[in-house]
DNA sequence: TCGAATTTGTGCGTATGTATC
DNA sequence: GGATACATACGCACAAATTCG
């Protein structure tokens, strides 16, 4: 007994599992069978089975089972890449190298930078109740399977684009150029990215538009965009941890 | 009764402590008095509790009470850096750059590469049980908290080191001198890494060696070290993903 | 040093609500 | 509509860790 009993049984479920003795879309035997073949109580099934939905090994749908997860294979989401192309370009034309397809809705809207994003960006405390970004918010579907699978918002000074022809990103001559090739148009040079990346619950209203269970994991990526020292730009990622890589990738030198 | 009951009490007490009603390292009132507080079942309040552990909102001990997570702040695991210098430096020389000290034991064994790593390395399927890769198993400690804080794993084949002088990554001349270097002295030119990111909860055995509660969420980065098309050393690591960001950054080129 | 009280982790059994088939 | 299955809730018991006098 060196670890709980609700461990053990997690434990030999998602060896069955990973055998694939338990094959994925197989329904588990109901909770009280499950307590009979494991002489335990439905309660310590029920952490076992808890502990697996979380791993994103099994899906419960209430009143129909417990199944194994078809696992789908993980997005690759290539967020950097020295050899094949440059950095910056537009989402669209990411997803088409990478083979996919898909739809995206998006929201722009000037408003007052949130403290993190006005640190983020160096911008200064504004006066009173004064509109200092564009935050533009985008929901991400596949094609595939119709289900959105990124959430991204990203945030631009307003004395950067006031009034030019790039204010809304998406909007004017330069819509969906990517940040690069806009912030040009008025004479910024974008040449650098810093991106910090980690892992979170989510929270329920991301859990929802993502289509996935409460408290599941999600990855964040926060990214700015440099001209000089200058943040130009600030924009976040967010996944579902269960079907998404993030992938980097540069040049090892020794010069 | 829109959303469940520990859901409702889970919210409440999260709301109390980013509000800083109850401040960091405070210690929460035990189960049965929470449960008298929200009048409801002991189990409900164990339900919500939990959650909040593992969003990280709350530390358990056992034996002595639940307590406000301190945020330490995340630590920063530089991943990349196309300006301050190149990558591929060992991990001290890291971490120094960092302003960090700290201390890692390691392992150094010779075994059959699991499939995904024989894969990874693509590696031919081996005769019998015969060896074919050097594995090396580091545990990062903190010198702050002397806390690990790092888990990592190398494979490197036995057909790039066999017999040579670096056949033992942490032994010999070339020891603790970072991939790069160390294959040059084979040979092998080391030019470009590739690196997979996703999350995940911890396993039991990681949780122990992090310090962290089980079904915490870590990272896990894949790198892959290329020479050419030739994948040379592949590197797992895991960290925890409340108190680390890895972070990435590279140049924006529009030619 | 030791023991008593407290607190969490785990396990058991039951009842009710709600979604699915 | 009825049967099945999961989600939630309640209450109790005990072990292990911690705290404190």
């Amino acid at each position: 007994m060196d670890q709980p009993s609700y461990a053990r049984i997690a434990a030999d479920l998602r060896a069955k599992i990973v055998r694939g003795d338990l094959a994925p879309g197989v329904r588990l035997p109901a909770r009280h069978e499950l307590a009979d073949e494991y002489r335990a109580a439905e309660g310590v099934v029920r952490q076992a089975t808890e502990v697996l939905v979380r791993e994103g090994m099994l899906v419960s749908r209430p009143g129909a089972g417990m199944f194994v997860r078809q696992r789908p294979q993980r997005r690759s989401l290539v967020r950097s890449w020295f050899r094949e192309r440059q950095a910056g370009s537009p989402f669209a034309q990411q997803m088409e190298e990478q083979g996919r397809h898909g739809t995206w809705a998006y929201r722009s809207d000037t408003m007052q930078a949130p403290p993190e994003v006005r640190e983020r960006l160096g911008l200064a405390v504004p006066d009173g109740d004064q509109h200092d970004v564009m935050r533009t918010a985008y929901v991400f579907t596949s094609a595939d399977d119709e289900q959105p699978w990124m959430l991204s918002t990203s945030w631009e000074p307003l004395s950067l684009t006031k009034g030019t022809s790039i204010a809304f990103p998406e909007g004017g001559p330069h819509a969906g150029k990517g940040v690069t090739h806009r912030m040009a148009v008025v004479g910024v040079d974008v040449d650098a990215w810093d991106e910090e990346v980690w892992a979170r619950t989510a929270t329920r209203e991301e859990a929802q538009q993502l289509g996935i269970g409460a408290g599941s994991i999600v990855m964040v990526a926060e990214r700015s965009y440099f001209a000089g020292e200058r943040v130009v730009e600030v924009a976040d990622i967010v996944v579902p941890a269960e079907s998404t890589k993030l992938v980097y990738n540069g040049p090892v030198g020794d010069s």
